[in-house]
DNA sequence: TTGAAAGCGCTAACAC
DNA sequence: GTGTTAGCGCTTTCAA
């Protein structure tokens, strides 16, 4: 049973092929009475339409390649949520590519979307210079925004937060909290978050004088395991941090496991922060107190910056938006500064406003600017 | 900067765009020293192809789509992942769907898969009778395969575990393990895999002569939150169950944190039994026993299961893997019946081999029968 | 082995 | 407002 085209359509209906296409897609103005009979036969025939032969037709092809360096990454598993649902919004599909960590195989994904006319791609890169030819090669073919992560080098739009901000926010809480030492976990990945969540660490004990030491810098790679081994190291050694910050939950979590296996008190004895706001955050014991990131905000402004960005070249828009501090049990109470009243303290989790956003250079590229809560700058005026 | 087309790399490799078709896709013979030409040509040119154009000539676009009633749940997550990986093996692509548990939008998304001509479709649709005019629909234009669940009155391709034999390894574990009664916490959905894990926690308490009422079997939706909800419930009423079997993780996870709210050992007081084996269930405080799917197994029989299917019709195949046990802490330890050596008890997780596999009906349509690890079976002889 | 040419199903000019 | 027609870029007969 072959499928019904356009072209049996219109003889059903009596008229030519080009008025079905016009009466389907609601393109360009259809009688009443003509548009009854093409929906009655296209109904009637089962029509389901070739998006393939309108696509080449159209050179555009309403699919989004999103490439992320690890779908079962609970966080890129919502940022993969909050884009298709956004990409729906619009009537555009996904096509969604694992790479692995694996920059050849990113490679591969990027080539053939590229291949398969996506009319753009979001990707959040998996290493910050070996993804770079890659990108770029994608980039400027396709409108492209990097997602998270971005590489260097590259020109292109970008969305996430502010990894200093958010580290800004977790030390300036801990030291409220107490805290006047801290170790820090994360991964040997040299991408862009990774990197400048380890800078920002760096700079924000420096600035609040607390002690850190080289052997409390841990790197190895976001999962829980590689938590649960570093923290393990950390108990074994001498002296303990008033706190562990780990580069992301998966990393926390681990550490929360370890504390809990060698007996140390969380947040008594030490305090741990994570990162992203993952679903089982909420769920640890002690709950993880934890750097949240408008998932749906990122996706939303990156989705909109692909069906922007469609003619424009030149200038690439850097869009930071503001990361929110959820504290949970995970770190001690801070002492309350005012009389305000402490609420109900452990039980939802209670998001602290951000920050401000961080404006990168040169000038917003849409006029249109959103209700304050970003801003978009290109880095060439 | 335009495309470069199949016409621009014969020009400048002074053959035919026949012959650069042939030379690039390898499909037919052609003479060294031109394929050296035309590979030279396109690499100059930076060719990439248009695989839209080739869709549309050779009606296959290399691509599969997936359609799952929630993305960010963690067996789905991982169903995803595992088809991924196994699509990519095939240089397929895949679309990704999340029907969000409404059978318009999982609608929607069959008919849009259906029009963009994919090869084949994956779904586990999210309603068991609900979803199938769609499914069905979908079905008889496009191979299609239901995965995990599958709807009422159709005769497409299935695979997944056989629910019935999982909670005959659930339920004699915990019979094994000194449980006399049990509680049964689900989702209210109406799908198969729910409906028959209820069912086989009925036969299954009859046949051990295991007490339940009606008050233990709770039904809510596939969440932390509703399991937590449900089990406070059951815990604040009279009298307690000495199991409580779960119907997903998620629930289980919401479970054990009640308990611990509510100060109930587990499994000393109440023991916990999962289903699906998702990462965080090995995280749980205690360890998580539950039911593991072989996902990548049913991932990589899905997409055969397309690839063979393209041309027959007719057969349905049903394809039942073996669950297993994944036995943590939230269960009793269970006497050894001989004199084997316990192995190192909680330590990492302990899969129970699970059980032979159920065969439908009829006769294999495939003859190549693989390893005995699974059977497959034709529904219509 | 290679080239010429006919379409895949649709949409966008261009006429009327 | 409607029909005619020319392709979108590729693969595949059919001849040579």
């Amino acid at each position: 049973m072959h499928r019904v085209t356009i072209a049996q359509v219109a003889a059903r209906a009596g008229v030519s092929t080009a008025t079905v296409s016009r009466a389907l897609s609601g393109n360009r103005p259809v009688s009443a009475e003509i548009r009854r009979r093409v929906d009655a036969a296209a109904g009637e025939l089962g029509y389901a339409g070739n998006t393939i032969a309108s696509a080449l037709r159209r050179s555009r092809t309403d699919t989004v390649g999103m490439v992320v360096p690890s779908i079962r990454n609970p966080f890129f598993t919502s940022l993969v949520e909050s884009v298709e649902h956004a990409l729906q919004d619009q009537g555009k599909q996904l096509f969604l590519c694992d790479s692995r960590q694996d920059v050849a195989v990113e490679a591969g994904h990027l080539r053939s979307l590229a291949a398969r006319q996506v009319d753009g791609i979001i990707i959040s890169p998996c290493h910050g210079t070996g993804s770079t030819p890659a990108v770029e090669a994608a980039a400027a073919a396709i409108p492209l925004v990097q997602l998270d992560r971005h590489v260097a080098g590259t020109n292109t739009d970008w969305v996430g937060v502010d990894d200093g901000v958010s580290m800004r926010l977790v030390l300036d809480h801990l030291h409220a909290a107490g805290a006047r030492s801290a170790a820090f976990i994360s991964s040997t990945l040299t991408n862009s978050s990774t990197e400048l969540r380890l800078a920002g660490f760096r700079r924000q004990t420096e600035r609040l004088g607390m002690r850190t030491r080289d052997a409390w810098i841990l790197l190895g790679d976001y999962s829980v395991e590689w938590g649960r081994r570093a923290a393990g190291d950390l108990l074994a050694g001498p002296g303990l941090p008033d706190a562990i910050v780990c580069a992301d939950d998966l990393i926390a979590l681990g550490v929360l496991r370890a504390c809990r296996d060698h007996g140390v008190a969380v947040p008594a004895d030490v305090q741990v922060t994570g990162y992203d706001d993952i679903d089982f955050a909420a769920l640890s014991e002690p709950g993880l107190t934890t750097v949240g990131q408008p998932r749906d905000r990122i996706a939303a402004e990156a989705v909109r910056l692909l069906a922007t960005a469609a003619g424009t070249g030149a200038t690439a828009a850097h869009i930071a938006l503001a990361p929110t501090l959820v504290v949970r049990e995970s770190t001690a109470p801070v002492p309350p500064p005012g009389p305000a009243p402490a609420g109900t303290p452990g039980a939802a989790a209670a998001p602290v406003a951000g920050s401000e956003v961080r404006i990168r250079t040169g000038q917003p590229r849409s006029s249109r600017s959103e209700a304050g809560a970003h801003q978009e700058s290109s880095s060439r005026p």
